[in-house]
DNA sequence: ATTACATTGATACATTGATACATATGGAGC
DNA sequence: GCTCCATATGTATCAATGTATCAATGTAAT
């Protein structure tokens, strides 16, 4: 089983603690960072991590199971399930880039930031990238 | 927790109560005598104490949340506001909002998302979630 | 007097925490 | 191999805590 989600958790954000989780689950099997078969930490393991009560785990690996995306196993443990496809993988891609995309906003307008210098910040980022953009002007160097 | 903030109120005074209780726990910061981590009694043990109705508490509860002073969290309770220390302050040293910008972006090319997808789950978030605070509220760590 | 508004109180609710429980696993002892 | 039991795992239930919503109250303006 993974040794850290790396989970990243907003005490002071108006989404549930559990949300939080599930979201970034989702994300990580989206991704395709945790595969079918892996297991996840353990209720109580995650809950120590976080430093969150075991029952806010247990919450949230309970509506990834009901979600079909995880098995969660009394006495056993938790593992991820069958690996999306078709309409349900894209829904997913979808809704990983937007919860990312939705954490990312919240905790710049909480630092002060407004929309358009988010929005220009998000600009400048995908014209700087090295990726898949064709500009006529020279390409920036990284910093 | 302390057990008693001894919090004067002046039921006659034309200053609201829950006004009267921000004051006063502002000086109580500021003086020293709330450290930062500090728990303050729930909303229902202070309301108690000071024989007033437990929403009053929490509506000063929230103004000296949304000042950025204390971090009330719902299920768990309400604590003194505590600077980001170590790594996480490093992480916010460190990650202006361009660099933030850049690290998602970056997160979300990686996984396969394209530069219009990236932009519209941008606009979908910043037009979907509540509008900008502006005042100044730093996440806040376990208590 | 009437209206509008701010303040306070009452009630229901969502989230998180504490505790006890049910189930599965693995080893000790036989 | 089998039994027993300690341990690890998820589950169920209730308590504790802050939040949302609306009603009641008081105060000032018209």
């Amino acid at each position: 089983m993974p040794d850290n989600l790396s989970i990243r958790l907003d005490f002071r954000s108006q989404v549930p603690i559990y949300t939080q989780i599930v979201e970034q689950i989702r994300l990580r099997v989206a991704s395709g960072q945790l595969r079918p078969g892996d297991q996840l930490p353990t209720v109580r393991q995650l809950a120590t991590e976080l430093r969150v009560n075991f029952n806010t785990v247990a919450r949230a690996y309970r509506q990834l199971d009901e979600a079909g995306l995880i098995s969660t196993q009394r006495g056993r443990g938790t593992y991820i399930w069958e690996p999306p496809t078709g309409a349900a993988l894209e829904a997913l891609r979808r809704e990983g880039l937007a919860e990312r995309a939705r954490v990312f906003v919240e905790e710049a307008r909480r630092d002060g930031y407004t929309d358009s210098e988010i929005t220009r910040a998000v600009q400048a980022a995908l014209s700087g990238g090295d990726e898949p953009v064709e500009l006529h002007q020279p390409e920036r160097l990284e910093k």
